[in-house]
DNA sequence: CGGTTAGTGGGTAAAAGTGGGTAGCTTATT
DNA sequence: AATAAGCTACCCACTTTTACCCACTAACCG
């Protein structure tokens, strides 16, 4: 399970360092350090999946009919935008522009742990999510 | 049952000593000293739950729809900042930076004893936030 | 008043994160 | 088809952070 937020700084190549912990995730619970990272269609953020859980993604999709509207539309937006990445040795991916461009990542990201998926941010908007969680948190009185 | 209220202080590395009497209570009831630190939603403090909370709390989480907004905030503030704490040989854990910020603690830190779980606070957060609890209880006149 | 336990401070080896060079591949250009 | 340009994977080296250990001080208890 992924949990846990950490800052990572993206270098001058695009490159990003996993965080340790959540690369042993990977390994320890999924046997695999590659993740296939797409745009999640619902934040500016990207979402990195176990080879696993995302093939337990598209196994949803496909049960649905393929001429259904959102059908197509997830496909356009996340299925097309998703890639497999294996780390290399110091454990970094590397994150191609156009989904570099979609989060607004630059230099400075955050790996926000999501269970079975992790997010990847961009700092700032990711501060700007937090409190907008926090407060809507704060209407909501969930009984947590 | 984690009850009491001690102040210890946080060091230049951000190392705090857990109370003692609340490793006795880790070790005596769940058989294990770790515990897993997050933000609380409802308060600027962070929570620690032994293990077996922080599960039966995950469970709980996920018993709902994973598409329901007040859950996919409910895991970014609290899950992605979630994580899991050893003490050391001396019983301390360190407090990564994001979460003290979140709870503004710099030195003087309050451990307070919540029954299942225990919360961590800034001295000043919760001398403030004890004044403002007192004035309620008070307003409200429970029958306790 | 000694002995024990809790809390605090700090050193150090290992791990995590960061920066950059280079060879080999792909793609563009003539 | 040959050459040039750009990108990427891989490797090596460096810096920063963290985990672990040891030692000291202060409080508590008989």
């Amino acid at each position: 399970m992924f949990q846990g937020e950490y800052t990572n700084n993206m270098d001058d190549k695009g490159r990003v360092n996993i965080p340790a912990p959540f690369r042993d995730v990977l390994l320890k619970n999924y046997d695999d350090s590659s993740v296939v990272v797409t745009r999640d269609p619902y934040a500016p953020c990207l979402r990195a999946y176990p080879q696993r859980e995302w093939k337990r993604l598209l196994s949803k999709v496909l049960a649905r009919p393929s001429n259904d509207r959102t059908v197509i539309a997830f496909k356009r937006t996340v299925v097309s935008s998703a890639q497999e990445y294996a780390p290399d040795k110091q454990g970094r991916v590397l994150i191609p522009q156009n989904l570099r461009d979609y989060a607004n990542i630059s230099k400075g990201t955050v790996f926000a742990g999501s269970l079975d998926t992790f997010e990847i941010w961009d700092v700032s908007a990711w501060d700007a999510q937090l409190a907008s969680s926090l407060s809507l948190l704060q209407d909501m009185d969930l009984d947590f």
